[in-house]
DNA sequence: GTATGATTGAAACATACGTTTGACTGACAT
DNA sequence: ATGTCAGTCAAACGTATGTTTCAATCATAC
């Protein structure tokens, strides 16, 4: 069959390089388990890496795809004002759940592979990697813009980026730390929403004073400025 | 001098890994730029995954124990009702900053070291990272719950998760991604305290009926279930 | 000064790695 | 039947790896 060693190779080394990481899973790993010869990556791919690079496209662009859809479809329906924060959250984490649910159990290897590739080596795989997701960030940064009026441009940007750290986070160790997400992927994407929903409407507060790194916060200052229940 | 070479390691070793992962970076890369023997990683430490442990403990534990030093007086100075979730949260991510400005530049190649260690490869290790936070887990959990009383544990633990994903991913890419955080460290503070606050606070969804996969969010039940502005 | 124990040094060891090679296979068109 | 070509295969190549070895060095105590 045609394609058929190409992706064995491919959902193999997925799963692989989630597990442990791109440079301790070898080809002869990848192959051995996968049934095919240890030449065919590099007869199929040209380079571990042009395999890495591969794995990612196939997974990002639907899930980039998608997100771009659903706001597409968004901003059509509410001409006037604009969605709501919490559309616009969920245009942006639902597509990586569906994605994770039609995978069947992978979720949580794919998201750790994502999580990798911000410490890999290669700039040149990073570069490749950051920008998949370009038109993805200027997008929902403008959506999420309009929507918060008086928040800083900036300071939107960082919210955003939270976002996508806690979906990382709870998709890469969710399993792992404790009993906190062997839930159904549905209340996690219903909690994940109302948690980012809350953040980016959170009030920005003034940077007061910008204070020198030996008065960050300390228990005292901590008690002082925050009061109690 | 005594421990001279074996701190020589430790601090570029610490660079390295976080630069180029664990398994990418060879001990004649650090030995190297050390100005240290090749042999000088076995004797000091034993092998390369033990330098990879010591790297950890040194780093990790003076952060957890401030965390928890932090909390232990704000929970004494605030007995009638608890401390507030942002003097909770404020506790529980500005000790990372503090160690991070006291390490100069050094923040964010320690915050990818972390952030890699969520996949590397041996279990040994995960378990010795993820052993050395049980303490701060279940102290600050409880303190949540106390503050929260009307969402579930699950709930608050999910949330705490999602804060933690949200500072590793700020620290790991925040100078990466953008204009997003080349911001000075207490205005990082300041914003990643307002969007956890906020986000912790969240009132807890219902998850209504458990959907089945292919009715997960789509663009029409977005705009649907959320009105506009 | 000399013995002792800790540290460093250069070299070698065995192994694992990504990649390349060249023969081989099978299907399909001529 | 034969030529073609994409695909597979076992084997080898060159290199880089973590680790070990053992002699050399150094500071310190006697």
């Amino acid at each position: 069959m045609a394609g058929e060693t190409r992706e064995r190779i491919l959902d193999v080394a997925e799963r692989l390089f989630a597990d442990s990481g791109f440079a301790s899973t070898s080809l002869r790993d990848i192959t051995a388990e996968a049934g095919v010869n240890l030449a065919a990556v590099n007869y199929h791919f040209g380079s571990k890496e042009a395999l890495l690079v591969a794995i990612l496209e196939r997974r990002i662009r639907p899930v980039n795809d998608r997100r771009l859809a659903l706001l597409d479809e968004l901003e059509a329906r509410t001409a006037n004002g604009g969605p709501t924060l919490e559309q616009i959250v969920t245009a942006f984490v639902s597509p990586p759940f569906q994605s994770a649910l039609i995978e069947g159990a992978r979720r949580r290897e794919l998201m750790k592979l994502f999580g990798q590739l911000h410490s890999q080596a290669n700039p040149e795989v990073r570069r490749l990697f950051i920008q998949q997701f370009h038109e993805v960030r200027v997008r929902f940064a403008a959506s999420f813009q309009r929507a918060l009026p008086d928040i800083d441009p900036e300071e939107v940007a960082r919210r955003a980026m939270y976002i996508v750290g806690a979906m990382s986070f709870m998709m890469a160790w969710g399993e792992e730390s404790g009993h906190a997400s062997s839930q159904a992927p549905e209340r996690l994407l219903r909690s994940l929403i109302d948690f980012a929903s809350a953040g980016m409407a959170a009030p920005q507060t003034a940077t007061a004073g910008i204070p020198a790194p030996e008065t960050l916060p300390t228990a005292a200052s901590i008690s002082a400025h925050g009061g109690h229940a």
